[in-house]
DNA sequence: TTAATTTTTGTTATAATATAACATAATGTA
DNA sequence: TACATTATGTTATATTATAACAAAAATTAA
């Protein structure tokens, strides 16, 4: 079972924002989005993203600097992640390949590292877009 | 054969600061150094850096929001890159695998998403970090 | 070899992303 | 309770990156 995480009440908020896009959200947007609920400095938004992506529920999408929430519920996803991104129209969409997935998970560099995580991202054209 | 591009002379002080440390480089850190040369201004460096990586000379690492020459001379590799990342000592390494590298070419999501490049960061510890 | 075009440069200002430092409050645990 | 841990609130600041404009240099094509 996966470890159930009580989250705070800033980290709910801002799950839950997260969660309701299936886009990703940068930082200072979710700043803007969650003012209203008496959230009103970067920091804040921060130590919720950082808590987040911790523990897996949300994922960064690191050449965008960009946060989107996971949907799968398999706890080690968490710090194995694939995604495609759209050159064009900026679409991102999390992968689940299991080849793919076994693919990486078993690579061994020839330097003798021991990987623990792995981010790849995908870019191209979608099917929209093309 | 590679397309021989004629470099400018920012770009040439540049990469050639770049080349010269075999770990990445952050852009002000670059600012910095090349400012006795007569770069004094942060886009002149992010415009060198830009170039720079359009042509496969270096490569960005995403996740640490910096800049490594690229020691592989075949061009298609700017476009496809593998790195691994020391999470203690930061040690960053490029990885050229040509089984990996045919496996992520050849991967197709079920989106019927047409991909012209990739970037995929290991994380982990290095040997000397174990 | 001029004229048009593209690329690069220089410069100032500013936008966007992220963290430091400190004080306090809430929560979990022995 | 007492202790430790985690989360919050706040101000200030650090870091990363781009906008907008003008001018110079290099390239291309009459
Ligand atoms: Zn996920
Ligand atoms: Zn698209
Ligand atoms: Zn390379
Ligand atoms: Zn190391």
């Amino acid at each position: 079972m996966q470890k159930q995480e009580t989250l705070s009440r800033n980290q709910k908020i801002i799950l839950d924002l997260i969660e309701k896009s299936d886009q990703p959200l940068k930082a200072y947007s979710i700043l803007f989005d969650v003012k209203k609920k008496g959230i009103n400095a970067p920091l804040q938004v921060y130590r919720a993203l950082d808590k987040l992506v911790e523990i897996g529920k949300i994922h960064k999408i690191e050449s965008r600097n960009a946060f989107i929430a996971c949907k799968n519920s398999k706890c080690q996803i968490a710090k194995a992640t694939v995604f495609s991104i759209c050159e064009s129209c900026e679409d991102v969409t999390e992968i689940h390949d299991h080849k793919l997935s076994e693919h990486l998970r078993n690579f061994k560099d020839n330097k003798g590292m021991k990987y623990n995580k792995y981010n790849l991202e995908f870019f191209g054209l979608c099917k929209k877009c093309i």
